[in-house]
DNA sequence: GCTTTTTATGCTCAAATTGAGTATAAATCA
DNA sequence: TGATTTATACTCAATTTGAGCATAAAAAGC
């Protein structure tokens, strides 16, 4: 057999490209191209005659096709996933195959609003700001549950990526509790995607028109190809990055007041946070210094501050360590 | 242009396969191809129309080559670094573009010895579990220094990867300090390399043969292509997913003593840790449960644990949060 | 002008966690 | 038998967290 042309694949370079708007974390789109009417990530091959590196390649076409300044850049994940890819929907051949290298990148502005979508449109129950989402109890935690049946495995893996225990499993913790008791873990976003699309309750599970209809929109937008997984590695890593990297910064104007860094933080993660901790942390970390100006909004008025940019590339910096998320259960 | 041409790349699924023997971790290596006598890691072609995904792909291979049990795996990085590949070292044409995935992989049992190979014969500075290592103030560190020169910013690089501050950088803590006052941070092992390569410390950074017999070994062993490189990715992943993941448990029999967990993790991370508070870490992730089998070794018998393996794939769980590593910064 | 509302920020305090020990137990070795 | 080796129980001060109250400084309502 002739290794060399059954291995030959092209590669995509697919961006997740986030940003904050207000209290709202959102992601560069591109407006379509399905008959679907879902949006898709921007993305673009990978030359490799052209561009040293894939990192150098992404920037370049970030920067050629969006004109955005994105100072942040990290690679997320390599999907060689062919099941998810050559569904039909897209026109590629049968024996092109496409890997798809996923980044995440920041972006302080976001300008033109309409090309960026709300994360939370698309992952409606990873929002618990204003306390947990209904969609949970009422559509998908029931779903799941239905689904995974009586089968151990399945259950286990839904107690973990959603924080409940159930009566079917035993709990080493004595009697077995009511329902939800440990506490929701922000970060297991991929693992929540994974199961529901495993589940059949999101619209890119199908391969087919028919069943499509069905459900569209109703666990969130959709996205093309496997562009919603790649969104849900990007949060995944963004959110447990936050925690021990002080990327927020790469999310913020060059002065801000600590509340804004406190609400940037809090969209990403989806959750409310203590506004008094969170300032002991950033003071003892020393990751920002005042700038002497003051900001001129509603109340008080708040110091302005700008980030502390020691070493360059803001590289392994301590990080704000997250002053434990509010527990909010049910 | 043809897009299709130019784009299509070949893919390299490497793997760093690491398991612990005695208080060595070793890595799994393959005898050598080129002149130089350098071994490389283990790796093969992804064949997309055979295996769905590259994972895969990943254990069939390894499965096949060297019919071991790895349990855990996962993705580390992608490689589209052309530079470092097709140095004219390796009998690939031109044209033929590889981009190589590297995967960590951990395996229980390491059978033929002489086919794994020490992690700190390649990377000499990075063990402190017996002090500092000469090789950092003797060699290292001075040839960095040279190479830094007065340029600022490789002086900050320098700073933040090998923890120590000089005099001609400005330190926030008031007066400038003496010589190493930062804690050594085991998880930048991939830094470091990065930077010794950047600044000719390593063989891999030279091309051609003729500069190459003059450094051999200096530095640690050389591997073949950017494979020493994977497994600094490697060590870095896996040091680090140690502090929040339960994947010391990957490496450890069915049955094995607290002692034991505790000397597997000192020689992943490279540093002693204290023994009660290991312990107590242990104990209230209530992460092992006794088999009410006790060891009979040297002094007193200690019992012997199993793994308390509660959800499937130990995914997830809490992890024990390493008593921070004794600093030794001399 | 005075009060209410809003936001910022200083400070407290108990509970939990961490870092670093000491003390004692149970085996082998000489 | 007594030294040596290893295991394990327990202590304790220092630090870090989680959660709250109190006060300050502005704008908005009347």
């Amino acid at each position: 057999m002739d290794k060399n042309h059954t291995a030959s694949v092209l590669i995509d370079l697919s961006a997740a490209i986030v940003s904050v708007r207000g209290d709202q974390p959102v992601c560069l789109t591109v407006p379509d191209v399905s008959d679907y009417q879902t949006p898709g990530l921007p993305f673009g091959p990978f030359y490799p005659d052209r561009h040293r590196t894939m990192e150098i390649g992404l920037r370049q076409w970030v920067v050629e096709q969006t004109a955005l300044d994105i100072g942040y850049v990290e690679q997320l994940y390599t999907f060689g996933d062919r099941g998810r890819r050559s569904d039909g929907a897209d026109g590629k051949e049968e024996n092109e195959h496409i890997v798809s290298v996923g980044y995440l990148a920041l972006s302080k502005q976001c300008p033109q609003p309409d090309q960026w979508s709300e994360w939370y449109k698309h992952f409606p129950w990873e929002d618990w700001r204003n306390g947990r989402p209904d969609i949970l109890n009422k559509q998908i935690i029931p779903s799941l549950e239905t689904w995974a049946g009586t089968d151990e495995l399945r259950r286990l893996r839904l107690q973990q990526a959603f924080s409940f225990t159930d009566k079917f499993c035993s709990n080493k913790s004595g009697p077995n509790k009511p329902w939800p008791n440990k506490p929701w873990n922000d970060e297991y976003v991929l693992d929540r995607y994974e199961l529901m699309y495993e589940a059949g309750l999101v619209w890119e599970a199908f391969a087919d028109g028919r069943q499509k209809e069905k459900i569209s929109a109703q666990n969130g937008i959709a996205m093309q190809l496997d562009h919603r997984r790649i969104l849900a590695t990007a949060m995944s890593r963004l959110r447990a990055k936050l925690k021990y990297r002080p990327v927020v910064f790469e999310l913020m104007p060059p002065a801000f007041t600590l509340t804004q860094v406190q609400k940037t933080t809090e969209a990403i993660l989806g959750a409310e946070l203590h506004k008094q901790n969170f300032r002991r942390q950033l003071a003892k970390n020393e990751l920002v210094e005042p700038t002497g100006q003051m900001s001129k909004a509603r109340g008080r008025p708040a110091e302005l501050f700008k980030f502390r940019q020691d070493a360059s590339q803001s590289s392994n910096l301590p990080g704000l360590r997250i002053p434990s998320v509010k527990s909010r259960n049910f």
